[in-house]
DNA sequence: CTTCGTCCCGTGAACGTTCACGGAGACGCT
DNA sequence: AGCGTCTCCGTGAACGTTCACGGGACGAAG
């Protein structure tokens, strides 16, 4: 002894008892003297004895549950409101909440490295689907917005195509013609670092906008600064455009700055439209028009098929779950 | 079998090998053939099979260290990019991030969720302190802002009484002479829940303050919609307030929003000042101003005490561990 | 035919707790 | 004295996995 971990073992002989009384005197059990208790957690405190978390949860049989969660940023207030709905959602049962966010690293490891703290991950994955189930190593794993294609994969999936669809038909009813997309480059900092994939944000977009409006696309970075920088861009290029649709809520704020900045009057001169719903749109001089997601239903159904999933008894899920949120328009002034 | 859970043991006879067999097979190790991989994974899918963690973690003796945060509110940025920062910090050491918010809980009943899947546990905390370390069970606390009284209780404690009295002092500089103050009544939906206690912010305040101007507090909901309702509030009980602090800059969003609604000019006859430092306040019109807290300063030195205290050796760390963050005033338009 | 090496695979023994018992002593009552 | 009832405490046996070994089968080399 002396070397390696200070063990239950050790609190015992040092107090002079034995193991049982030691966990009794921790957890705070019945069936123990007052003097004796004190003595232990005393000795225990003296020796810096910290039980071991997996020992106990492993000899206690618990059930305890804890999800992971992979987010783009923690500095984008959507993510972190949706972990707010998740949180909201689990606690009252007892799960906990593992945070992982892609700014510091790659899906795939991500995943390897929740995997063995986690019971279930969810999360906003970009990479292959097929290395994400492996890294996955047999722990359930529920992607939001994509589809999911590979068994072991499941999904909460956001219509984007139904949702886009809607936006550009309200807004052309508002007056709305000339069309511009400001499209996501990736999360922030990672200009240009990976290949970039279009969206099924600006898939649904060039789908439903007229041919003209569907060329009128700039790609920015997922920040405000990026939403500044895009709509500057966007302006040079296409100077005819009369309403933008921004890829999230946070560029778009970041836009109408800018539109500010440059003497563009919003809604006059252009609309601005965001995606996401976040509630800081509101205080935007003027508040933020967006296409809101909503972050409580997705955090529920992602909850709902982890409970499905975890509390099956033997027979695997093989067809994989899914199932499907659709943003809808909130109007604000800014459109 | 049959009843209970689905264990290696399981898998091996049904694949007719080994408990070791599988534990190669799950794990990708080598000194195994293809075919019987192959099979062993089949057979585990088909099974259901999902590895103990905690057999796993205490069998490989890992080293897997997480700790636990308790914010105020996942709603609020603040607390979300302090979240974001110490991943940051910390996930490049390979530990992970278990959240909590006490929108959904007491103090002590999170500590004490957490302390079975943590091994240390940072967070804003209100609660009692000693009720606060017996239900960390030995899992070392950190605190945040508020100092640590207790043994077993760490804490990186924020100086308002440095913060406020300089930013009162610059303010005066920049012609400010009737102050007030919109105070938190504690997290956004407690609306008299528990008996308000007066926060560190505003003893500072109170202090610091000239005696007139000491008395112009009202106490608001912590969220936009409180601050809104407390500058409200405070100009019909205070017409002649010029200078106007807050709480947070969520707050503060709400208070410059209520400005705007009222036909007051920011900052020309009222100046706004928030705490926080938050980046969207820069996008409002005009910028919000604050005190700005160096959440990256906060988030290291919280991660640095629990990597002191979970490194120790043997001894246990006995006058409390605390460091200290200032915050600072950052100019912008409002003020 | 022996010897060595490589490739697979299996068997006890940990890892550090908690659970289900069982038992010693003190005390009161008949 | 005998018996029952508390209160307090200790001893094997789990919990489900991984680690350190050891060993058989097979082919190549001597």
């Amino acid at each position: 002894m002396g070397v390696g971990r200070i063990t239950i073992e050790d609190v015992a002989a040092a107090a002079g008892v034995s193991r049982q009384t030691v966990t009794r005197a921790m957890n705070g059990m019945p069936e123990i003297s007052a003097r004796t208790r004190e003595l232990v957690l005393r000795t225990a405190a003296e020796l810096g004895y910290r039980p071991s978390r997996f020992a106990s949860n492993l000899a206690a049989r618990r059930k305890s549950r804890s999800v992971g969660l992979v987010l783009g940023s923690l500095r984008n207030p959507y993510y972190t409101e949706l972990a707010a709905e998740l949180l909201d959602v689990v606690a009252p049962r007892g799960w906990h909440v593992l945070m992982a966010s892609r700014e510091q690293g790659d899906d795939v490891e991500l995943v390897a490295a929740l995997s063995g703290q986690a019971d279930a991950i969810v999360g906003y994955f970009t990479g292959d689907e097929t290395a994400l189930v492996t890294a996955a190593r047999g722990v359930p794993l529920i992607q939001v917005e994509r589809a999911a294609t590979v068994p072991g994969l499941h999904a909460v999936v956001l219509d984007f195509d139904a949702a886009i669809e809607a936006l550009l038909g309200e807004l052309r009813d508002r007056g709305a013609r000339r069309f511009g997309l400001i499209e996501s480059g990736g999360p922030p900092g990672e200009e240009g670092a990976g290949a970039y994939r279009p969206t099924r944000r600006r898939r649904a977009y060039e789908r439903f906008a007229d041919s003209d409006s569907a060329g009128r696309v700039v790609v920015a970075d997922e920040s405000i600064r990026g939403g500044a920088d895009g709509l500057a861009r966007l302006r040079a290029a296409h100077p005819g455009v009369d309403t933008v649709l921004v890829f999230n809520d946070l560029m778009a704020m970041g836009a109408m700055q800018q539109a500010q900045l440059d003497g563009v009057a919003v809604p006059g001169d252009l609309r601005v439209v965001g995606v996401d719903g976040l509630s800081l749109g509101a205080v935007m001089t003027p508040p933020l028009s967006t296409l809101s997601i909503d972050r409580r239903a997705v955090a529920t159904e992602a909850a709902d098929i982890v409970g499905t999933l975890l509390d099956r008894a033997e027979p695997p899920p093989h067809p994989p779950v899914v199932r499907t949120v659709t943003p809808r328009p909130l109007w604000r002034e800014s459109a």
